[in-house]
DNA sequence: GATGAATGAGTATTCATTCAT
DNA sequence: GATGAATGAATACTCATTCAT
C-alpha cells in the first residue's frame, strides 16, 4: 500500500513498455490510482521519477551481478554470463528501457550522471576479473566484454527476432572459460 | 533547391540531435524554411517522415558497406571493419538516431518492417563471409559478429565517455584477421 | 462561478449559433475565459462536450414537455401544443442546433445513441396520449404527430422567411383538439 | 469522361456521405481523380461547388415533382405523394444532404439565396394545388403539407430506425385524397 | 500525505486556396 | 483545361506542472 514504491512500479512498467516519452504523468497515475499531485510530491518532476527509477535500477545490478566476490575471476565470469542471459530472457521490456533511455539523446541527458556513475561501476568490477586472468590488455578486453554483451541485448531485443541466444551463449562460455 | 531533399536532410540532422520525439514539426519547417503543410504534403505524416529517412540509411548502407563482392572474404571483413570505425568517429549523432530509433518502443514500432529488412540484409552479407571463411557455426558466429560492432557502437556512443576505440580496433582486428 | 456549467453554457449557445462544426474548442475558451485544458479535463473531448449538451437538453425535455401526466390526453396534448409553439418562438437557435445536430451524418454519428434514448422517449409518450384517445392505429398516428411537429420547427426555423405559425398552431389545435 | 461532371457527382456522393464540412477537397480530387486545380478553376470555391450541387437538386425537384400540370388536384397530390415516398426509400443518403445543408447555420449561409428561391417554387406549385381544391385557408394548409412531408423526411431519415413510412403514407393519403 | 481543478504553451495534422507550369 | 507543389492559418488535443484545499 505504499503509494510511493506503487508509483515507481507502475512508471518503470510503462517507462519500459511505451517509452519514458510517450508515457504521460497522467497514465502513471491512471494505472497507479493515485492523484497527480502526488507523483509531483514525491519526485519533484517527470524527470526526477526516471532518475530515481534509473538510480534503483543501478542499485539492483549491484546487488545481483557484481557480488560474485568469493570465487575466482573463472567462476565469477560463469556466473555472471548464467545471470545475464537468464535476465535477457526474463525481463525483455525492462532492460529495453535502459537501452532506449541510455541511446536516446533528451532521456540521456536527464540521467547523463547516473549513467556515468553506473558505467564506472560495471567497468570496475569487470575489470578486476580480467586483471586477475591477465593484465596485459586487461583494459580493451574489459571493454570488449561489456561491448559484447550489450551488443547481444541489442541485438537480441530490439533488432533480429530469430537470434539464437543459445548458441551466442555458448560461444561466450567458450570465449572465455575454455581457452 | 529541392525542397523535398532539404526536408529530409534538416530533419535527418535534428532527429539526430535531439531524438524523433523531441523534434517537433515546426522546427523542421523553420530550420528548413518550408511551410508546415510541405512536409504533410510530401511525407504524410511526421511517421512517414522518419520512414523514409530510415530507408534512405538502408539504401546507403547497402551502398557504402555491402558491395565489397570481388576479394576474398578476409579483405571484404577488413574493409568492413576500417569502414566501420571510421564512420563510428565521423557521423555520431546519426548512428546514435539509429541506435535510438531502433531501441525505443514507439519509433520501433513505426519502423518495423524496415528493421527487418535491414537486419536481413546485413544479416545475409555478413554470412556470406562467414560461410567462406568456415561453414561451421557461421551462423551463430554472424549474429555474434554484428552483435559485437553493435555493442561498441553502443558503448562508444552513449555509454562511455573515454571509450578505447583504436584498441578495441585492434582486438578486433586481430580476433578475426590474424588467427 | 462553477466553470464546468461556464463551458456548458457558452458551448451551447456558441454550437447553437454557429453550428457543432463552426464552432473551435478555442473560441469556447476566450468567451467562457477558461482554458483549452480545462474542457478536456472535463469533457474528455469536443465531442464528449457536445454529448454532455445534448443529453442535457434531452433532461430538459423530460422535465418541461413530458410530465404533464395529471389531465386526460386532450389536456395534455393542449398544454404540449401550447409548451411547443412558446419554445419555438423563443429559443430559435437553440432549437436550430438540434436539428442540424441531428441531420448532420457526423455530428449525429457522436450521439447516435442519444438521439435513440430520446427518440424512443419521446415516442412512448406521445405513444400513451394517442392510445388514451383511440387505441386503433394510434402508432402511426403518433409518428404522424411528431413528425409534424418536427416539419413545422425545420420550416420555421431553417426554410421559410414567412411561415405562418399562428395559423398553423391553429390548424393542429383544430386537428387534435376539435374532432 | 466530362470531368466537370465526374467532380459534381463525386462531391455529391461524398457531401451526402459525410457532410459538407467534413469533406475536404482532397478527398474529392482524389475520389473523382482529377487534381486540386482543377475544382477550382471550374467552381471558384469549395462553397462554389455546393451552390452548384444544390442549383442542380432543385433544377430535378422542378422537373420530377413539379410537372404534373395535366390532372386535376387530386391525381397531383396523388402522384406526389407516391414520388415522394419513393425518392425517400431510394435516394436516402441524398435527401439527408438536403437537410442537413438547410439546417447548419454555416452552410445554409452560403446557399441562403438558393434555400429562398427553392421554398418559394415549392410553396407556390403546393399552393395552386389546394387553391384548387379549396381556397379557404390554402395558404395555410399548404404550409401545413410541405411541413408533414419534411418532417417525415427527417424523422424517417434521421431520427427513427423503424419508423413505419408506408402506415405514414396510408395516413396522408387517407387525409388528402379520400375526405 | 493526498487530491484534482486549472493552466498555457506545445503538438501533429488538416485544409481551402493560389499559382507557376 | 489541367496539374500538383506550396502556403499559412486554423484545429483538436496533450501534457507537465502548480496550487488551493
Amino acid at each position: 500500500m505504499d503509494k510511493k514504491e506503487q508509483i515507481i512500479e507502475v512508471a518503470t512498467a510503462l517507462f519500459a513498455e511505451k517509452g519514458f516519452e510517450n508515457t504521460s504523468i497522467s497514465e502513471v497515475c491512471e494505472t497507479a490510482k493515485v492523484s497527480k499531485g502526488l507523483i509531483f510530491h514525491h519526485f519533484k518532476s517527470k524527470n526526477g521519477l526516471l532518475r530515481e527509477i534509473f538510480s534503483r535500477t543501478t542499485d539492483m545490478i549491484k546487488k545481483n551481478n557484481l557480488n560474485h566476490n568469493d570465487g575466482n575471476a573463472y567462476d565469477t565470469i560463469s556466473l555472471l554470463l548464467n545471470s545475464f542471459f537468464d535476465q535477457l530472457k526474463r525481463d525483455k521490456t525492462f532492460l529495453q528501457l535502459n537501452v532506449s533511455v541510455i541511446s536516446q539523446p533528451t532521456t540521456r541527458e536527464i540521467i547523463k550522471d547516473l549513467v556515468k556513475e553506473r558505467a564506472d561501476l560495471i567497468f570496475r568490477s569487470t575489470k578486476k576479473l580480467f586483471d586477475e586472468i591477465d593484465p596485459i590488455n586487461a583494459t580493451a578486453k574489459s571493454y570488449m566484454f561489456i561491448s559484447e554483451l550489450d551488443g547481444i541485448a541489442l541485438n537480441y531485443l530490439s533488432i533480429f527476432n530469430d537470434y539464437p541466444l543459445e548458441e551466442i551463449k555458448s560461444l561466450l562460455i567458450k570465449k572465455y572459460l575454455h581457452q
